[in-house]
DNA sequence: CTGTTAGCGCTTTCAC
DNA sequence: GTGAAAGCGCTAACAG
């Protein structure tokens, strides 16, 4: 490979004057020499060495993103395909993505490896938490960060989030003007930040609808296809008039288990009972019925993130320190009008 | 961030004794100095910066992985999880894994960036098929690879593939055990290498189990749900008793599309068909019923890779150029005697 | 055993 | 305008 040197020589000027030319010190260079540096450098292919401008700058232009294990019972296409999405932003930004793994409920040492070994300039976070560790100790270390997903709302960072309240809210309206009154919930546990706010957007959505709000509909479980088995068994232990008509979960995966237990139960999905999910998981298309749910903003997520880490890079204050970007409602078979 | 002068001069030495115990030279320090060093490091809170060893030692412990696209009616669960395991096993060689994407029909610009700005030391492909251009240009420019997949088989390259002609040959076997005799298969087109394996195995076995191949049965068709509902229409056109009672698919989507399109036709899968399908994608095991499928290696695949990689690195002929990796048969709900 | 020093490839200050 | 030279943090040849 070339370096710098080899276009000097070969251009017969100095290794400075290359440099200028090629970080656009326009004012430091005559038109001609420029030309002819430009010339050489194409003549002999050269390309910069990253590692050493990168030691130069103290910087390695590259962001961390942790995978996040995937249990095989479980299913987390939603951050799969974000990642895609994120290296996509981030390369239009001249990055790239570092992927890295950590143990499953140990991910501190990871981070603190790469931080010391100054591998990575910042770190993107998904899947954050109420107090999440990893966002205390981001901001302890003073390490530049921003994450997909919020956390404790005292704390002072940069976030992009989906607006699962908005979503829901919107999920739980339509099944509303389907004529849906007994409107259930499979949610997830109380320490969920993200179950949370999308549970906050079906009440809200009922409260405005003037329609009350039975304990007994709201049922919360894990991100599993077990937990919406389970979630509707319990409603269909309710009296015959009780039994909600519609039910809105916090997963195309726990909505599965929902579809899968109303058949087994002998429920018409989409007649009988009118399922949505949450994410729209690449196979929730070709379900029978295809399952409506509420897809989440990935795209816009994995540019807004990078343009905030920007600025968060140029130690600026970015503009907005946070963006809720509202979901997009997928309307499919497994919702129909109320029957019973 | 301290630097290996502060240690130095913390620990009273000069920095090349610094280095020699941070790279275990022990011969060259003697057993005290080497503990007060380490005391120091300890103390400060030194690690050594990554970019600085790679520019001095010419590399940069990165290995680049691209993204493949897709779109969104199909989905590619394996790949994305390949992707975690990959990661898992380059860090336990001291690797990280730097992914990145380009555009879908162009590919090699982004690997020849990578190159010519020296930001990976090799690269893993995936998704290959044949004379896949990357291949080709990759060993034209003599830079370190290794593939998840064949290619042309002429090249001489380093691979790692799941073995899916034995996978295949189970699964038609397990079929023909159950009493079928009329396995109809939903093939990828004749350009997919990974395709024609796979249907290397289906034509094995019933060669093997002296059933007559029909062509009529051999229907090819693109990855995706709507290729595998017209399989099954086509296979519906045949009279009454020529119909295949079980179907092999090249993958899990177009195993979806046949049990979609049998349902529609009111056939009963798992009972009056029995279907099958290749990759064991997470949504899988919550069809209805369940999907019997073959399951590919992943974990060990990317293991399998980096270790070959390692050898490739160290400019050593791997021990074996190229390893096939047997599949996982996943029996579940979707395949059942034969009843016609 | 330990230290001095050159150099990896690049950017940038400073002198001409 | 251009070039010499220092230096980013580290490794390793060489001298002592």
């Amino acid at each position: 490979m070339p370096t710098i040197k080899d276009v000097a020589r070969e251009a017969g000027v100095s290794i400075a004057t290359v440099s200028y030319v090629l970080n656009n010190k326009e004012a430091f260079v005559s038109a001609e020499t420029r030309r002819q540096v430009l010339e050489t450098i194409e003549r002999i292919g050269y390309t910069p060495n990253v590692t050493a401008r990168n030691l130069k700058a103290s910087q390695t232009r590259l962001i961390g993103y942790a995978w996040h294990e995937v249990p095989h019972n479980q299913v987390n296409s939603v951050l799969d395909r974000f990642t895609y999405y994120l290296a996509q932003a981030a390369e239009a930004a001249g990055y790239h993505v570092l992927t890295f793994t950590h143990a499953q409920h140990d991910p501190l040492p990871a981070y603190q490896e790469l931080i010391n070994t100054q591998r990575v300039d910042a770190f993107v976070l998904s899947g954050t938490n109420a107090d999440d560790p990893r966002i205390r100790f981001l901001m302890d270390e003073n390490f530049p960060f921003v994450c997909f997903g919020r956390s404790n709302p005292e704390w002072n960072f940069y976030w992009v989030d989906t607006d699962g309240e908005q979503g829901v809210y919107e999920a739980v309206n339509y099944l509303i003007g389907l004529g849906h009154r007994q409107i259930a919930v499979a949610a997830w546990p109380e320490q969920s930040i993200t179950g949370n706010f999308r549970l906050a957007g079906y009440f809200r959505a009922l409260r405005e609808a003037g329609i009350d709000i039975s304990p007994d509909y709201v049922v919360r479980g894990e991100h599993s296809e077990q937990a919406g088995r389970e979630a509707l068994a319990s409603w269909c232990r309710l009296p015959r008039r009780e039994q909600p008509t519609a039910v809105v979960a916090m997963s195309d995966l726990v909505a599965i288990g929902v579809m899968n237990e109303a058949e087994t139960r002998g429920l018409v999905v989409g007649e009988s009972l009118s399922v949505i999910g949450f994410d729209d998981a690449p196979m929730s298309q070709y379900l029978r019925p295809a399952l409506t749910t509420i897809q989440q903003p990935i795209v816009e997520i994995g540019q807004a993130l990078i343009e905030m880490l920007q600025a968060v890079l140029k130690k600026e204050q970015p503009e907005i320190p946070n963006l809720l970007i509202p979901t997009r409602f997928i309307r499919r078979a497994s919702c129909g009008f109320i029957v019973r």
